[in-house]
RNA sequence: GGCCAGAUAGCUCAGUCGGUAGAGCAGAGGACUGAAAAUCCUUGUGUCGAUGGUUCGAUUCCAUUUCUGGCCA
């Protein structure tokens, strides 16, 4: 686990090489289809020496999940096992680990029409009136969400409309379950925040030289993408299209994209350094892979 | 060389009819249950360009000065 631009898949290649393991990734936007060079995917040679698994598995109109995410994972970890291997869990999307990890509760799915559906009525009525509305229905949510956030507020929303049910009743009715496996967390961090912008600001130069511009122009070129997909809000994608869409300048954007990619790492620092039992590293260190080894020779992992 | 307009937080700027100042952005910290690379929350002391004058008191008024932009020669 690590911030963006840490260096996770080049040491994950690494290890590899070193070891039994078998990669899944643990990252939002990589899942997607034709959004490669933003997302910093790792290369078809990369690819061909160290296989991602859940990477490349949707098309940019589509929505992903953290339930379906979980649901995924598990089906490749068994996999890796059912081989004789050890599964290595790399990426940055934080939700995603922890959902793995401590379980998510039973709840329904999303769904694009209900889900437009209310979008609408924040539209029309206003988001203070809609949280109005979820008050009433389920006070006990809106007692852990801020009257502000646009997005879990329609949540709660979506899944009373979805279930008759309320949210917060669902999540008591079925609490996350662990799985039956060891995870062992590692994080993969510059000590220097000043040093991770710095790598930030020459991958996105990279990015740009790679043609990150004309795929997202590609993607732009699409009839059935859209500002509101999950895979076009993603760090970079958002900023080129609004570009594309000639809502911000070409400056702009290029202004833009670092300082949201920050920001970003931010919040995946946030969460790592809320994370219970993580043995933490230096990306530029040695010792993650003399870690490892001595992982792999006292430990039960590789039974 | 003359005239005009600026100079205030890291950046863009507001403001104080004279009582030492505040927004947006950036930065920092935090939250996080099927959109999570998402969605939110908290957080603003800075020789108010410099020097001098008027005043109980000047970032604010006056003078000089430096720099920046524009116009005229």
């Amino acid at each position: 686990m690590g911030p963006t631009a840490a260096g996770k898949t080049a040491l994950a290649i690494e290890l590899t090489k070193h070891f039994p393991f078998d990669i899944i990734s643990v990252d939002s936007a990589m899942v997607y289809r034709g959004m490669d060079i933003g997302t910093a995917k790792p290369t078809l040679a990369e690819l061909k020496v160290a296989p991602h698994r859940l990477i490349n598995i949707c098309d940019p109109a589509e929505a992903y999940s953290a339930g379906q995410f979980r649901q995924d994972a598990i089906a490749e970890i068994e996999k890796i096992f059912a081989l004789g291997r050890v599964p290595l869990l790399v990426g940055g999307t934080m939700l995603y680990f922890r959902v793995l990890q401590q379980g998510i509760s039973n709840l329904p799915q999303a769904s694009k029409e209900i889900r437009a559906e209310i979008a609408g009525q924040i539209e029309k009525l206003g988001l203070e009136e809609i949280y109005r509305q979820l008050q009433k229905i389920d006070p006990q949510t809106t007692a852990v969400i801020k009257p502000t956030d646009s997005q879990r507020i329609g949540r709660a929303l979506e899944v009373f409309k979805l279930t008759g049910k309320k949210l917060s009743e669902l999540k008591s009715a079925s609490p996350p379950q662990k799985l039956p496996f060891k995870f062992i967390n590692i994080a993969v961090a510059p000590l220097e925040r000043l040093y991770l912008q710095n790598k930030i600001n020459l991958r996105f130069r990279e990015m740009l030289r790679l043609g990150f511009i004309e795929e997202v122009e590609q993607l732009h070129k699409r009839e059935d993408l859209h500002f509101d997909l999950p895979s076009i809000r993603t760090v970079g994608y958002r900023q080129a299209w609004q570009y594309f869409s000639c809502q911000i300048t070409y400056d702009q954007m290029l202004q833009r994209i670092p300082i949201a990619t920050r920001q970003l790492a931010k919040r995946q620092l946030t969460w790592l350094r809320s994370w219970s039992e993580v043995k933490w590293f230096d990306s530029e260190s040695p010792q993650l892979i003399k870690y490892v080894t001595q992982l792999v020779a006292t430990s039960s992992i590789l039974q």
